[in-house]
DNA sequence: CGTGGGGTTGAATTGTGTCAATCAACGTGG
DNA sequence: CCACGTTGATTGACACAATTCAACCCCACG
């Protein structure tokens, strides 16, 4: 499904980052990797093209340029469980050991820059602050990932649908206004929420009704941002 | 509920971790950091002892040398969820950003080594080999807990609890035989698992009446690894 | 202008939670 | 040594949140 693969080598001595003089680490809206580079292959995938297959060896890191992806894996009895969505400036690949468990698909047509594994390493080899700042990605990673355990373990429907459109406001592109486009379908809300696409809908409709937000056409706004936090937040402390 | 706390400062000439010369990375039964040496504080955790709080400011690193630990966050209406459980050779405090989203408690009493963040981190800087260890450990973590994002998503209450016999059967330590001894009560695996108490119970009994397992005084040992596995495992591929 | 796939809604079903009672193990103090 | 209280584990009866099954709608697109 990799539209565009022409391999353009990696120039070395090429700014690889941008914001080396930054003093602080990654700010959120912070490309690891600086698009306008040259640096790695850029890779076109259409929607709901395999980009990573489960069982896939390890290999290839890619930071998303533009668009939005999906890591699946799937279970018995046609199951399937979304582990998180990605988007511009996100990083995937390197999650791996030596096989990937999870595979990763176009959500909407993406623009990637494809890596070594061994590059990035390399890099990170030869530059502290590029190596913290991976270091503090994944971490990050690590702490939405607990997030998740908590609203896949112990959250309402209602709360998992909140917290879903919380989540989606808050990421770093589009958080200004209230209106959120989704560019995944009610199947990967559901399979990312641990849910089915009806409960989803209903929710949405439920939300709708108390006049939280309001739904057109895949797109969806909030009307009551403190409404949506009160259901959503159930954090204590 | 630390009981000992004397601050031995750690020896920077010593040698903080073993297998230096070790040809590949992170046996899974190595210690990161070698237990044997005097680096890091000694720390000793009564049982239920709590080892960081919620909220706590992220600063210090431990390396699990006895017994077996909680990562648990509270939610509003008495919820809880276990993130995970960790045993010896585990390390745990590097998760968190500025503050510490779990709590982190002793299921049983623990021995602890206690290291600076910034020390862990200047190691990691002066020594390749090791910060490629840690990033390894890290990148497992990450492993492990998608795996555990499908179990709360997707699978039902009899796959929960056979796959969770099969990961404490797996882990490094007392993986050869087939007698597990579970440190943690079953209210700890229930938040692990995003089940109650009883549903434990119940599907634990449905696996004794099917003959799987016999429950003995908190010690459980499997009899049909077989039928274990085939409910445990439900991977595609 | 059909056709099909995603989305929405309703009714029936069920797996798991809730509530409650009982039991087993253990420590404590009279 | 035995009543007693406490705490965790087990089991049963019932309730309910979310799933399943099914019908229908709405566009997009050939």
């Amino acid at each position: 499904m990799i539209v565009a693969a022409e391999d353009t080598p990696i120039n070395r001595n090429a700014v690889l980052y941008s914001n080396l003089g930054s003093p602080e680490l990654s700010a959120p809206d912070e490309y690891l990797i600086d698009p306008a580079t040259s640096a790695g292959t850029l890779v076109r995938v259409d929607r709901d093209g395999e980009i990573i297959a489960q069982g896939d060896k390890a290999g290839y890191c890619f930071q998303i340029t533009s668009g939005c992806v999906r890591a699946v894996k799937l279970i018995e009895g046609g199951r399937r469980q979304v582990g998180e969505f990605l988007f511009a400036r996100d990083i995937f690949g390197w999650e791996a050991l030596s096989e990937h468990e999870f595979a990763v698909e176009a959500v909407t047509p993406v623009v990637l820059r494809r890596f070594r594994l061994s590059t990035i390493e390399e890099f990170a080899a030869n530059d502290r602050l590029f190596a913290r700042k991976l270091q503090r990605y994944i971490v990050a990673k690590v702490q939405t990932g607990r997030a998740h355990l908590v609203l896949l373990g112990r959250k309402t429907a209602a709360e998992r649908i909140s917290s879903f459109l919380l989540e989606m406001l808050g990421r770093p592109s589009g958080c200004t206004t209230s209106a959120l486009d989704l560019p995944m379908s009610r199947a990967d809300i559901a399979d990312y929420l641990g849910l089915t696409i009806e409960t989803v809908c209903r929710e949405l409709r439920n939300l709708h009704r108390r006049g939280v937000i309001v739904i057109r056409r895949g797109r969806i706004v909030i009307s009551d941002h403190r409404a949506l936090r009160s259901d959503g937040s159930v954090w204590l402390h």
